[in-house]
DNA sequence: CGTCCGTTTGAGCCTGGTCAATATGAGTGG
DNA sequence: CCACTCATATTGACCAGGCTCAAACGGACG
């Protein structure tokens, strides 16, 4: 039950916490408790309700959907991150699992005392808003890869990603298996392998989970990330006068179809 | 640039307005302003710096996300629904465009006043947050349904999504053109025409718009819907928790991955 | 009546998936 | 220390879902 000071002092680094004041911080993690779990141990199945925001310490955790005897990985989490807050805020069921890929620790929060925070504390419940936003926005780039972007296409653009986060522009280790990351870029396994021989035309040498880049420029080329897509990208010098694309634009056609005469239940979009 | 007193009572009706102090609301939607735009106007374009939350009152609008040339419907509006919340939140730059498939109205709410509402009101900030959440978990269905289902599977849960929301089990009306549903579902508009052709046998009827459901079991039994992919499907006799109230809004986001040495980004996952 | 789109249909191709066999490597027990 | 096992990766052959290109069809509108 008991939590060492160093355990919240870590959660503390997150934007989420913070900015809070030393009491608010005490009555949101109320009751927290720190658990260990060995590899491979489900956490939360998806349709389970939710009772705790979990924050990954120390480990790896994988989230991931599954239907029809499918299963597909969403996202990979890494130390100190937190999951399932959406799910938390709206008491709601678990949409995806969340399963150990390693030994990890894991803080637990109770939910009910941070919804009572979110409600009461205006300054914690602006950090709630900015962390789901971008949780949001991380989503709609992964869509927008998955619709735009071919197999490979995404496969560059990740090695990309990993060289920009580990600092290196010539060489990365891969976080995690590939069987893992094959599925988290919405591919099989055998196509992964042969997506990384294809690569080799780019200057991309793989030997396990190490990998040389030996042409990042070659690489960047294929691959084109975008600020839009890939949040690493910094936003670069616009074109200055983007050819005929100026906001409110009107262009034709797009008939009106006629409205179904149903009542629409006011969906929401971010 | 004087707005009806109607057109405001219609977007207190949103989960988000709704239960908001007359004193506030009057705050958050000061210098608020409504906007006409005709068939096949931009409203926004991705990178684009966002200054205003979009309510829409009439009409319909596509969010939409393009890279090399290609581009992908993320989403379809119809009345009334809010667009946008997250980069407003953030004041970060649109990751999609926004495009008026009819003549639509559409009510833009200062983003400035809705953050200093948010930061100050923690009533509408809890509010801002289950809208977020809602959003995220909309997205997160979009991504699984993306990557666990095909072509066919993902038509004929559409179709009974459709179905659900009309109220008509036998038959439902399309309300937007086929070319932009085959992108909203990840496909082409070719594929989109043989599939609805292949459902036949499962008792699809299509006549332009208009679509005939025979045997609504029979294609209950190919697209097998999920309470945890679509979130028209009340939740089977198991779970306690309630139906949450999530958007179709499709957003899938790839978490940032984690820097596997040195200091770590602090990935933020929902 | 003719034109213009959006949709449908057909033929061929190519990306990516499936199945099967073969390394490769870590962990275990003799 | 080595043999065995199991999981992960790779490679190849084959298959199929989905895309592209091209043409024909149909309704809406002038």
């Amino acid at each position: 039950m008991s939590i060492r000071q160093t355990d919240l002092d870590r959660i503390r680094t997150l934007p989420l916490f913070a900015d809070m004041t030393p009491s608010v911080f005490r009555d949101a993690t109320a009751g927290a408790f720190l658990q260990r779990f060995p590899a491979g141990t489900t956490l939360l199945m998806e349709g389970d309700p939710v009772d705790f925001l979990y924050v990954l310490l120390d480990g790896a955790v994988e989230l991931q959907g599954s239907w029809k005897e499918k299963e597909a990985v969403l996202a990979v989490l890494r130390p100190v991150s937190t999951f399932i807050l959406a799910a938390v805020m709206l008491e709601a069921p678990a949409l995806m699992s969340a399963r150990t890929l390693e030994r990890s620790e894991v803080l637990m929060l109770s939910g009910e005392a941070l919804r009572r925070t979110t409600r009461q504390d205006p300054a914690f419940g602006f950090a709630v808003v900015q962390e789901l936003a971008g949780c949001y926005r991380g989503v709609v780039r992964m869509v927008k890869a998955h619709k735009l972007r071919g197999c490979l296409e995404r496969v560059a653009n990740y090695l990309l990603a990993q060289s920009a986060r580990q600092g290196d522009p010539h060489h990365i280790v891969l976080p995690y298996g590939k069987r893992v990351l094959a599925s988290l870029l919405g591919m099989t396994p055998e196509n992964l392998s042969r997506a990384f021989a294809q690569l080799a035309d780019y200057g991309v040498q793989v030997r396990g989970p190490e990998i040389h880049l030996a042409r990042p420029r070659a690489l960047e080329r294929l691959a084109r990330p975008s600020p839009l897509i890939d949040n690493h990208v910094k936003a670069g010098p616009l074109p200055i006068g983007r050819a005929g694309t100026e906001s409110l634009t009107t262009t034709p056609g797009a008939p009106p179809p006629p409205a179904p005469s149903g009542v629409s239940a006011a969906p929401r979009t971010a």
